[in-house]
DNA sequence: CCAATTGTTCAATAACTTTTGAACTAAGGA
DNA sequence: TCCTTAGTTCAAAAGTTATTGAACAATTGG
């Protein structure tokens, strides 16, 4: 049961900046970020909206090559894919969360701690 | 007769993720960057769309805070906000810009020479 | 086995984006 | 003044994206 993922070289530019330019994901992203490749699995984003909506947008940053998910049980854990994406675009993710790290626009997590069944 | 431009402080991240998330719009950056600050009038993106459809993509552009448009005469002549852009969001554009530079998937602009009449 | 948990899929809808042609404005040159 | 050039605006059509709820699948714990 794994999930499908562009390779590297298949990753897309205006893919990537087009699912960035999106609030939620944008604050997927950055939430991910914050937590430095520790892998977070759906439900921990629910600040962000419902199930339905949050399963969809993770699908596109997945489909675009910014995430990856993991299938552990009935979890998805999810990570960003710095090193791919350094390699692809350099310096483009450091910016783009830099940019996004002091925006009070932009929809935020609050950061609880779940325990994930596993 | 001056355009409308948002600030540089009131210039969105994921609005400007978001409208360079189209080949059309990143090619006409990626132009733009090639001219090194030269101003271009809207005809010398024909290549990339009709007039009517570029006057569009260029007004997203410029709504974004991305390009500027100053009127001389009947032609609009057409920068980018560097300047404004590496302060608000230091190193977005250059990766951007380095990331499009050798994508052969991105549309492109010919590069005629054109007379303005001004 | 049963129930709870995690997340997906589907169909519907709403909202937005892109593209087009026709009509238009405004300035410049003959 | 009349014609051309440069670009905008408008309305329509087409296409895409986001959001929702109901139903579903898979795994785990009791």
């Amino acid at each position: 049961m794994t999930l499908p993922h562009p390779n590297t070289d298949q990753i897309s530019l205006p893919i990537v900046l087009g699912v960035l330019g999106d609030p939620t994901r944008l604050a997927i992203v950055r939430y991910l970020a914050s937590k430095q490749g520790v892998p977070l699995n759906c439900s921990q984003f629910l600040d962000l909206g419902s199930k339905t909506n949050l399963s969809y947008h993770l699908a596109k940053l997945r489909e675009a090559g910014v995430t990856r998910a993991e299938v552990v049980g009935t979890n998805r854990m999810i990570t960003l894919r710095r090193a791919d994406l350094d390699a692809r675009f350099p310096g483009l993710l450091d910016s783009v969360i830099a940019a996004a790290g002091d925006d009070p626009a932009l929809p935020a997590v609050g950061g609880h701690d779940i325990e994930i069944h596993a």
